[in-house]
This record gives structure tokens, C-alpha cells and sequence, in this order.
RNA sequence: GCCGGGAUGGCGGAAUCGGUAGACGCAGCGGACUUAAAAUCCGCUGGGGAGAAUCUCCCCGUGAGGGUUCAAGUCCCUCUCCCGGCACCA
């Protein structure tokens, strides 16, 4: 073979020889330890490269998969070369659904199923030439780890939230109140267990009878499962929960330091959703006392409707009130002559779905109680109507309508007839429902103890708290969309929580000397249909003597998919450790990550819950940061060669496999990241990945380009090189790194000679992108050693200057010539030898310059 | 409806601080090598036009319209479309 150009030193010259070598270098890898954590914690800068571990599902990995592997594994490799200490780990997210699923229909053991998987992801993100530690791998399913997870579980069992210190702090700080105390031993044992972080309550969940499962207000999209896409309805159960509320406040405040993108920042905004207003009483007419002596009582009192409001300023537009149909007041409300109308009203809002209560049915649809409470600040009468656009789970069921200024309530008094009372104008002029405006002024808005008449609304609003706290009637209030996080599941591979019961109905958290609760085997995999936790056919796990002979019973719920990944950032750093989830020392040397990649997903997933977790370990002293991840980026999705979506269905699935085995992992690692910078959507293409492969030819026959005659003719351009690669590292701006690498070879190429000097930084900088074919050439140049803990090459700045600059001559903003001149030529010249320039003053036709504008190294524009 | 992100050649994208728009790659065209093809290498490649033999010049051009500026893909205002999130949250 003969390759014009080329000077063949080596027998295999003229291409990229990936398949012999690319494995070898893995396996080499492997045996030398090259990528072992160090144990010491020596002066060096540490970097914590992570990525969002994979769910190894049956299907094997996808090439979106390699997108942010390649990525962290790039800065990895560049910070050990630039003299930091790294830690880059990979594990699994191996508890879950699918397994199970697929138990379900086989018989297969998902921990079976689940080492299957587990292998075939290992092996196939090994053959990516990953700078992994893998003697760090944490698999979630894994008792060793699991064991973990459930000792946290336990922390946020022993728990209680700090409202005043606005921190978690021990069970054992908990101040029990007086009357509590006073009540007795049973009532104190009420009083914990209902403070608790991790707490039991019957509540409304969403329950899925496709997966066997209730599930979390996170995991429930448009009323179907976020898995699978299955319906999902109501029902009353008692469940585990975590108060995530708590943490509301926090985990909102928090996100304005981090370094994350903006999207998915709002994403957490959003659905944190917290609003601020006030809680206002309405007390019943019928039996109404109206003087609260200036006290807003913690407890609701009886017959009275308290609502929660984001215009407390509004109350003189209120013509109606609004109480959810499950409200506990409405059969208080309701005369005999409704009686009827209501409870119907009631029996088919309690048959209709979430999705058929909001996406299917915005038309207003409701029924008068017939009774009425009294406002307090005009002391009317106000009837109290039922109605499902008012969400029992939201505020506290029950809304004061102020249709004038509420397009809801604007709808619903339209639909019903009711009285519309506008009392905010503009200039005499009705302000519409639902705007807002500077210009706006109250009106009718006087009644026995306050008046807002004149004032504008964020006066408006000042005032109107202030005579809510004032008179007692109300206090100012704030409110979030978040709920309490669903943690309990009714399937089996997950891991159990560790808590026994008595027949007393009394709960005690299994000691942390006998944790992990292994899961039992089972071989029955059926759901059940009804929400009974697969782990209670296990009868002899769950029955337990203690030493005193007491008998308890083992809780039969799981914990969600979510749980083990909550924390495994942490387990990486210290993932032997048998006597702490974490070693503090370590913890402090390497948290928090410098970098976490992975996709956009799990917004409020994965990432709300890992803050909410690392918050509670934070305030119990556990972990030494605020927040896990301070520097997050999402990679986009890569998309099939139609632009679509990949999917089997669409029969445009790229299999990383077969592109290994075709091109190489050099091949398709420097590829994805050229394709277009990490965080954007993009298209696959098989044409434009073999543009890769060339570009890994022609580097590989500039490695054997012979020294040129004399001197260093590519100088500038390597340290120019230098620069840019560095820079866009830092930036992860990782394909016009590569542009510029391979600007750098087609020019070696165009001079077919490089020197030493030219083959060695060509290398190296080549190395973080395209390990396997740098740590050929590298050792191909006479090396013995690896080549990952080279020094990062340095450039000089003056070296990397241009040698001479392009100066634009712009005549009016227009460009119409151009001139080189060296570097740090003064001013005065750059704007002489403008003025002189032929085309230029060709262009300026006579004309005397009205103003010459030198932007000195770029551009002169001469005005006329 | 509300919030967020975006729109640049035939395609993916570049332009880092307001200073030559289109780097790099793909696709395309032409050439060299070859019996031929592949591979490789070299040249051209936003649109339109003028003169001219291969060089020179002009006009238009970063979703649309307006503005600020000596100068706008980049800043400001209005609008269109696309993507994502939330959606009766009081």
C-alpha cells in the first residue's frame, strides 16, 4: 500500500489500527491499576468527575449512554494530567421495576435478571476505554450497600425538623409539650412518631394497579405512570412518608448558588411551586361570632372555613366561597333542600380520575350547600358552594371566590350565575380578571375594620395582612405545590425498610448492628392486584422474636427506585467502609462534585430527592456541604439519523456495539463530543463519523511524519493549539477542542513533517478525547509508561500570538480591505497605513474622515 | 394560559468581551495518483451580479420588523415559529 505524503515507519502505518489495539490497552489498563483513586490525600487539587450511574436495563447500552461517560471521562483524564487528584467512579442503579416486570413473566430472579444486566453494561462501557475505578463500583441492590441506604432511612426515622433552627435534629431533642406529656406514654409515642422525617399516614396516594405500587407525586405525569405510561388512580392508604415540605424553603433557596443549568433550575422552581399570601377564617353564619380579640387560632375553629389566599387583598370582592367536594365542612354546610344535589355532586367527583378532573374537565361544574359564612371584613353573609376546580390537596380545600379578579372564579360565577364584584379599577375602569396593574386602585373595599379604598395593590396587599393579623382573623401564610415524598412501594426488588411492628400497632426501628434487612427470597413474583406488599408471602422472614421474647412483625414495604440513588455520590468516595456510610475525613477531601453529567430527566426525580437526602445527612452532621452537586450539566439527546427520537419503533437505533466493533471506541468517543456541544440535541450520523475516523488516520500518519529540515515551522500553531484545547477543556466545549486538534494535523499533514515536539503535544492533547490510540502512539514514540499521568502540555503566550495579525478596514461600517501587520503595532501607524490603503481610499472617493475608529489588532473603520 | 430555552449555508455546527459571519466536519463539484475502483492527497463550495481568463470588484445575507451604535448573529423593543416544563395550585 501506498499513501502518497506519508513517510511509513510503521508496518501498520497508513490507518488507525483499532481492533488490535484498543483492547489490549483496556486489558492493560486493568492489570497496571492505572486508574486507581490514590489513597492519599496529598496536596494536589482534588476533581470529583461524576455522571448519573445507569439503570441496567435488558435492552444494553444506548450510544446517549457513552454521551456523558465520554464527556467526564475527558476532564478526568485531562485533571490527572494536569496535576489534580481525581475521582472518577462508575456503579448501578440496580433495584427497580423492569427486573421485577420481567420476573412477573418469566420466573427469572431479578437478582438473576439484574447480574445480567449489570455485566453486560460493565463490559460494554469497558470496551469505551472509560478511566474508571473500578474497584470503586457500587451496585444499589447490593446488601453491602444497601445496608446503607436503609441506615439513612433510620436517620430520617430518628428525625424530627427544626422549625426554629430550621434543621433536622435527633428524635432524642425532640421537646415533648406539656399537655402531650401529660396525656402519657401512648400519647408521647403519638406525639414522636408524628413529628418523625420518615412517617406513616394514611393519605390519598396514587396507586397504579398495572406496576403493583402506589407511587409518588414525582413519578405521576398527567395521571399516568412515569414508567410505562400506566393509569393511575386515587385511593386511601396508610404509606411511608418522607417530609420533603420540610425542606421546601431550603432546597428552593439553595438552587440560586449552583451552577446548574437554568432549565432545570426553573424545573425545581416550578415544581416546588411555593406561593405567599394568607390563611383567613370565614366562620359559619349559623353560628358565627365574628370578634376574634385580636387571635388567629392555630387550630381551625369549629364551623369555620379557613382558606388559604394569594390575594388576602381581594377579600371585599368575595362573593362566594368554594369548599372542595371532600371537605370535612360540607355536610355542616348543606341545608336539607341541597342535601340531595350535594351528596350526587360529591359521589361523581369521587368516581372521576385526577385527569378527568383537571386536563378533560375545565368546563365549572358545581352545587350550592346552601349555607353561608360571614365575611369578616364586611360581615355579608356569603354562600358556600361546592365545587372540584377546588383541589382538597391544595391550601386547605377551600377557596374564598373573588370573581372579579379571578378568572376560575370568573368562569364558575358565569356558569352558576353569580354575583361578579370588581374592586380594583383603572382610571373608573374595571380592572379585568387575572391582570395586574400599577395604575390599578381598590374600590368598595371599606368595611367596619379596614379600608383599602385608594390604595394601590402591593399597599393593598400590606394592608390587608395587617389587619388580618391585627384583628385575628387571619395571618399571613405561604404554600408550595411540593407534597410530602411517597417513599413506600408494594414491590419486591427494592430495598426493605428496616422497621418492626407489634400487634399494638407500635413501630421500632431495627437497630443499626443488625442492619441490612436482607430481602427474602420469594419465588412468587405475581402482583397481588391489590396494594399488599409483595414481601408479605414471606411469612417466616417477617415474624422476629426478640431477645426478651417479644414477637414483631417485619414492615413489608420496599422503598422506591430512588432511594439508593440518593446517596451513592457519597458511597463512591468511601465505598468499603463497614463502620460509616461514609468516613468523614474522606468525605470532606472530595465533596462535592466538581462535576455531575446526565440527563435532564430526572429534574425532579433523582435530583430533588438527592438534595432533599443530603440535606438531612448535612444537618445531622454527615456529610460537610449543603448540596451534592454544585457544578451540574445535562447532556443532550442524541437523536436518530431522521432527527427523530431513537426507538426501536422507529427502527433507527444506533448500537454502540456494533460501532466499536466498526470504527473503535476512539472513533465513537471523539465523534459524540464532536458532534456539537454536550448540552443540545443532535442527530446521528453514520457519514459523519467516518469524517472521525479519517481525522484518527490522518493524526496517526502525522505520528510518523519524519523532523522537518530545520527549525520548528509548526511552533505557532502548537502552542496556539495548547491553548485552545486547554481552554475548551475548562469550558467543556469539547468539539471546537477537536476542531482545533484537527486544524493542527491538517497542517502538519499539508507539511508532511512534524517534530518530536509536534508528535508529542499532537499526543497528548489527543490523550483525554482518544485514549487508546494516544496510548499507542505514545508508546510507539519510545515510551514505556502510561501516559496518563503525563504533564499537561504548557504553551507560551507569546509563542501562541499569531505571527502576523489581519487588520479590517472598514469604510462606514462597511468592510473594504484588509492588511496584515505584526503584533503591537502602535495605533497611529495601523490608522496611517488604513488611511493609506488603495481600495480604501478608492472608497472614500475624496472625502475627508469625520472619524477613524482603530480597535487595535482587529479593525479600523473609517467614518466619512 | 404561564415559565424557561432556542432559530446561523444542502446538513451538524463555529464566531469566548459589540469588531472580517460561516472555523472544523459531513455532503457536493473539480483535479492528482490508478488499467480501473477504493483509499489517500490537492483545490473549490452562502446567494446574486459585474468586469475579466482563475484575479479583482459590487450588492444581499444569521426566523420577521424596528431601534441603539462608527460597528449588531451578539445589546434593547415588538412579532412568528420550534423544543422543554408546569397547568383549575386559589
Amino acid at each position: 500500500m501506498e499513501t502518497q505524503g506519508v513517510r511509513e515507519v510503521w508496518a501498520d502505518g497508513a490507518r488507525w489500527p483499532f481492533a488490535a489495539i484498543e483492547k489490549k490497552w483496556q486489558e492493560r489498563w486493568e492489570q497496571e491499576k492505572t486508574f486507581r483513586t490514590p489513597e492519599q490525600l496529598d496536596d494536589r487539587p482534588k476533581f470529583y468527575a461524576l455522571v448519573m450511574f445507569p439503570y441496567p436495563s435488558g435492552s444494553g447500552l444506548h450510544v446517549g449512554h457513552p454521551e456523558s461517560y465520554v464527556a467526564a471521562d475527558i476532564l478526568a483524564r485531562a485533571k490527572r494530567m494536569m496535576g489534580f487528584r481525581v475521582l472518577h467512579p462508575m456503579g448501578f442503579d440496580s433495584f427497580g421495576l423492569p427486573a421485577e416486570q420481567y420476573a412477573v413473566q418469566t420466573g427469572t430472579h431479578p437478582r438473576v435478571t439484574t447480574k445480567k444486566n449489570v455485566d453486560t453494561f460493565r463490559r460494554q462501557i469497558r470496551s469505551l476505554g472509560l478511566s474508571y475505578d473500578w474497584e470503586r463500583e457500587v451496585r444499589t441492590s447490593d446488601p453491602a450497600y444497601y445496608r446503607w441506604t436503609q441506615w439513612i432511612f433510620l436517620r430520617l426515622f430518628d428525625s424530627w425538623y427544626d422549625e426554629e433552627a430550621a434543621r433536622a435534629r435527633p428524635m432524642s431533642e425532640l421537646p415533648i409539650p406539656p399537655d402531650v406529656q401529660s396525656e402519657g406514654e401512648a400519647a408521647v409515642r403519638r406525639y414522636r412518631d408524628s413529628e418523625r422525617l420518615a412517617y406513616q399516614a394514611e393519605v390519598a396516594v396514587n396507586w397504579c394497579q398495572e406496576l403493583g405500587t402506589v407511587l409518588s407525586n414525582e413519578e405521576v405525569i398527567d395521571g399516568k405512570s412515569e414508567r410505562g405510561d400506566h393509569p393511575v388512580t386515587k385511593l386511601p392508604l396508610k404509606q411511608w412518608m418522607l417530609r420533603i415540605t420540610k425542606y421546601a424553603d431550603r432546597l428552593l433557596a439553595d438552587l440560586d448558588d449552583l451552577d446548574w443549568p437554568e432549565p432545570l433550575k426553573m424545573q425545581q422552581r416550578n415544581w416546588i411551586g411555593k406561593s405567599t399570601g394568607a390563611e383567613m377564617d370565614f366562620p359559619s353564619a349559623a353560628t358565627a361570632t365574628t370578634d376574634r380579640g385580636g387571635v388567629f387560632p392555630r387550630e381551625v375553629p369549629e364551623n369555620t372555613i379557613r382558606v388559604y389566599t394569594t390575594r388576602p387583598d381581594t377579600v371585599f370582592g368575595v362573593t362566594f366561597m368554594v369548599l372542595s367536594p371532600e371537605h370535612p365542612l360540607v355536610d355542616h354546610f348543606t341545608t336539607d333542600g341541597q342535601r340531595a344535589a350535594v351528596d350526587e355532586y360529591r359521589q361523581a367527583a369521587a368516581h372521576k380520575s385526577d385527569l378527568e378532573r383537571t386536563d378533560l374537565a375545565k368546563d365549572k361544574t358545581g352545587v350550592d350547600t346552601g349555607g353561608f359564612v360571614v365575611n369578616p371584613a364586611t360581615g355579608e353573609n356569603v354562600p358556600v358552594w361546592i365545587a372540584d376546580y377546588v383541589l382538597m390537596g391544595y391550601g386547605t380545600g377551600a377557596i374564598m371566590a373573588v370573581p372579579g379578579h379571578d378568572v376560575r372564579d370568573q368562569e364558575f360565577a358565569e356558569a352558576m350565575g353569580l354575583e361578579i364584584r370588581p374592586i380594583l379599577e383603572v382610571a373608573g375602569e374595571a380592572l379585568p380578571a387575572g391582570e395586574d396593574s400599577p395604575d390599578a386602585r381598590y374600590v368598595r373595599s371599606t368595611g367596619p375594620g379596614v379600608s383599602l379604598d385608594g390604595l394601590d395593590i402591593p399597599a393593598g396587599k400590606q394592608a390587608a395582612v395587617d389587619w388580618l393579623v391585627n384583628s385575628g382573623h387571619g395571618t399571613a401564610a405561604s404554600n408550595t405545590k411540593l407534597r410530602d415524598w411517597l417513599f413506600s412501594r408494594q414491590r419486591y426488588w427494592g430495598e426493605p425498610i428496616p422497621i418492626l411492628h407489634d400487634e399494638q400497632g407500635n413501630m421500632v426501628a431495627v437497630p443499626d448492628s443488625e442492619l441490612p434487612v436482607v430481602l427474602p427470597e420469594i419465588e412468587d413474583f405475581q402482583p397481588t392486584g391489590r396494594p399488599e406488599p409483595l414481601l408479605s408471602k414471606a411469612t417466616e422472614w417477617i415474624a422476629v422474636t426478640d431477645a426478651s421474647g417479644k414477637q414483631w412483625s417485619r414492615e413489608t414495604n420496599t422503598m422506591p427506585q430512588w432511594a439508593g440513588s440518593c446517596w451513592y455520590y457519597l458511597r463512591y468516595i468511601d465505598p468499603h467502609n463497614e463502620s460509616a456510610l461514609v468516613d468523614p475525613a474522606l468525605e470532606r477531601a472530595w465533596m462535592p462534585a466538581d462535576v455531575y453529567i446526565g440527563g435532564a430527566e430526572h429534574a425532579v426525580l433523582h435530583l430533588l430527592y438527592a438534595r432533599f437526602w443530603h440535606k438531612v445527612l448535612f444537618d445531622l452532621g454527615h456529610v460537610s456541604t449543603r448540596e451534592p452537586f454544585q457544578k451540574l450539566m445535562n447532556q443532550g439527546m442524541i437523536l436518530g439519523e431522521n432527527n427523530e427520537k431513537m426507538s426501536k419503533s422507529r427502527g433507527n437505533v444506533i448500537n454502540p456495539d456494533d460501532v466499536v466493533n466498526e470504527l473503535g471506541a476512539d472513533a465513537l468517543r471523539l465523534y459524540e463530543m464532536f458532534m456539537g456541544p454536550l448540552e443540545v440535541d443532535k442527530p446521528w450520523s453514520t457519514k459523519g463519523i467516518h469524517g472521525i475516523s479519517r481525522f484518527l488516520d490522518r493524526a496517526w500518519r502525522a505520528a510518523q511524519f519524519a523532523a522537518p529540515e530545520s527549525g520548528d515551522p509548526h511552533a505557532r500553531e502548537r502552542h496556539r493549539t495548547i491553548r485552545k484545547v486547554g481552554e475548551d477543556i475548562e469550558r467543556v466545549r469539547f468539539n471546537t477542542a477537536i476542531s482545533a486538534m484537527m486544524e493542527y494535523v491538517n497542517a502538519l499533514t499539508k507539511a508532511e513533517s512534524a517534530t518530536d515536539e509536534d508528535k508529542r503535544v499532537l499526543t497528548l492533547l489527543v490523550s483525554p478525547f482518544a485514549p487508546h490510540w494516544a496510548e499507542e502512539v505514545w508508546s510507539r514514540l519510545g515510551h514505556g509508561e502510561s501516559l496518563a499521568y503525563e504533564s499537561w502540555p504548557t504553551f507560551d503566550p507569546e509563542l501562541a500570538k499569531a505571527e502576523m495579525l489581519t487588520i479590517v478596514v472598514q469604510v462606514n461600517g462597511k468592510v473594504r480591505s484588509t492588511f496584515e501587520v505584526e503584533p503591537d503595532t502602535p495605533k497611529d501607524d495601523v490608522e496611517r497605513l488604513a488611511l493609506a490603503d488603495e481600495t480604501v481610499l478608492r472608497h472614500l472617493e475624496g472625502r475627508p474622515p469625520r472619524k477613524v475608529i482603530v480597535v487595535p489588532g482587529r479593525l479600523v473603520n473609517i467614518v466619512v
